[in-house]
DNA sequence: CGCCAGGTTGAAGCGCTTCAACGTCTGTGG
DNA sequence: CCACAGACGTTGAAGCGCTTCAACCTGGCG
């Protein structure tokens, strides 16, 4: 049977070509935590002090950008990707997002300032720090770039094939936010899809 | 006279704290250049090997997503800001955007292996390096967040904002595509706003 | 059973797109 | 010095897709 840890040893591994060795160190520091559905990852105006691997389930963060303004989902985020506030980890200034879990999941998590002993105590993490913070960019571009260049139907289609985990879990409205468009219109949208 | 450099001393003490001795080691390794209007800054398929400074003028980055396919603005800069392909940079690999001159410009600029070697001798510029990185961040969520909540008029007005030099010296229907939207369409946007 | 959350559908409206025509300004050559 | 060309902005007309609001349907659950 394969662990939690196992898991995230493979993930790392591929993610960063981190060997077992490195990996080992930071095996005192990891620690499993559950949620239940509608469970917050992060909650707004704190500040991320963890990074978190996600064993399985899948969060949206989310903002609320005025009051009595509607929802709009940044990303999504599912089992085997890293789960963290980046803004708010990398600067450790309060986060202006709320990451909320959208089924019942179970993550592990390190602490930030274990993660930094690790940086500071083997290249290998070092890399795997600065691999995060160039993931966190090239999340946010790739996201830029699909609103400048696709339509939302090719947006959704995307959608699908980078998180297939999300059609079964999450309600249609909130893939329509984090498409940019409203519920009815994916709603549309599927529609004429089947009908090709 | 203020010189470029002081020009340079001023806008890193604002930005980062810097100091001027911590940015007087830095002044062997400035120089600066010239760009006709239509010149490009990087080139595509190059990997970025300068950081930048803008002394004067306007760029524009863009990007051709598909053979014959429109050109689209991700982003543009002027005068007092960093110009650099930051994936390309950060990250040592091929860039995928085009950097073009829009006006007669003039930058100062450094080689990353001077700037790494900053950063190797000076915890100030290390520090300066981090604030690069978090500001590429934070410019692309910015740009993320536009799209996302708000309307081609409203993103109009933040860029009337935030460049106020860019509106005589570049087409309109380059602000358009980064905008988002079609010439015309930011066309009749101002009609509308005039009228008001 | 009846409620409630979530998905679909219809109808009207609005804003952006597309294509084409028409101004306007500027630079250049006869 | 004028005329023309080319680049750029504006405007009109038609179309399309997303929005909004509301009604209705469905399945799950107390």
């Amino acid at each position: 049977m394969t662990t939690g840890i196992d898991l995230l040893r493979e993930a790392i591994k591929k993610f960063a070509g981190m060997d077992d060795a490195a990996f080992d160190l930071s095996l005192p520091y990891w620690q499993e935590k559950h949620y239940k559905k509608g469970e917050f990852y992060n909650e707004y105006r704190n500040v991320c002090k963890h990074l978190g691997f996600i064993l399985d389930g899948v969060f949206r963060t989310y903002y609320v950008h005025a009051e009595n303004a509607e929802e709009k989902n940044l990303l999504f985020s599912t089992r085997g990707q890293i789960i963290v506030s980046y803004k708010s980890f990398l600067n450790q200034q309060p986060c202006n997002y709320h990451t909320e879990s959208m089924t019942a999941s179970s993550i592990l998590y390190i602490h930030i300032t274990d993660l930094y002993q690790l940086y500071a105590q083997s290249k290998e993490w070092e890399k795997f720090g600065r691999l995060v913070a160039e993931m966190a960019f090239n999340l946010i571009m790739g996201r830029m770039e699909d609103f400048l260049w696709q339509t939302p139907e090719e947006r959704y289609l995307e959608l699908m094939r980078q998180h297939p985990d999300i059609f079964n879990a999450v309600p249609l409205y909130h893939i329509a936010s984090y498409l940019g468009i409203q519920g009815p219109s994916l709603s549309r949208i599927r529609k004429r899809m089947a009908a090709k």
